[in-house]
DNA sequence: CCAACTGTATTAGTCATATAATACAGTCAA
DNA sequence: TTGACTGTATTATATGACTAATACAGTTGG
């Protein structure tokens, strides 16, 4: 069953979104398999004190990327494969260093800086995961 | 007069918060100083192709951050000093940074790679601004 | 079998975002 | 002065995000 223990809400992110992100991250980072059984929108809602609504918007979305399979009365399952696992890696990543270099660069920080920032910040917080 | 030209609507965040940035980031990478006439509301909302009411939303915001100044009849004008300057750096840095980290993390990347993807993306794109 | 759990669907309400259409009073330059 | 521009305010509408309360049919384990 996979976990959300590390499930943190942040910014003003959709909640729906940042469900999906979280899945998605964490195939990425190999710590969701295939076959993974997920919890069921109801125990995952009220584990996050969301509304179930909002997990299942979550949740139809990943389904309709292929990435989990769900049939009536069952619980849901990841559906993973290296290729999709590649994909989302390339399309996440696309997505997270855009916004942060166009953010930086707009602000009129160097590369150099750029670097240096994100290395001290990784050392700041960097132990956990 | 300030410019926004390289005013680029990115993704689903709202763009009252945009144009809000836009201009906290011109402020600090020193292409937006004291004193600087904004374009009026009827005018900016016009050049975006957006509603009069959300640029009044962002100036709004800005003047209650004491970051600009309005009187009914003039233009709004840039109200910046030092301090307000190296505060706004680190508040954008410190919700930039946290951000990207954060969510390389959660990929399971390591940092010597998110320097690496940085250092690249970088390098891609550039050459504006 | 059957009770307790699943996924799925529907309807309703709240809130934030964004647009639209005005209206009014203050400023500023010709 | 006066007309065209300012900021400011109000009301209405539409959409997306989120919550709430149900309902129903399929599955699974004891």
């Amino acid at each position: 069953m996979i976990s959300f223990d590390a499930f943190k809400p942040t910014d003003g992110t959709p909640i729906y979104l940042q469900v999906l992100l979280y899945i998605k991250r964490g195939a990425v980072a190999g710590t969701i398999h295939d076959g993974d059984e997920l919890p069921s929108r109801r125990v995952l809602s009220a584990l996050l004190g969301i509304n179930p609504n909002t997990v299942q918007k979550a949740f139809h979305m990943l389904e309709e990327e292929d990435l989990i399979e769900s049939q009536a009365g069952a619980k849901s399952v990841m559906k993973l494969s290296e290729e999709k696992i590649t994909k989302l890696r390339e399309d996440l990543l696309k997505e997270n260093i855009r916004n942060i270099t166009g953010s930086l660069r707009q602000m009129g920080i160097s590369r150099e800086e750029a670097l240096r920032l994100i290395d001290r910040y990784w050392e700041e917080e960097g132990t956990e995961q």
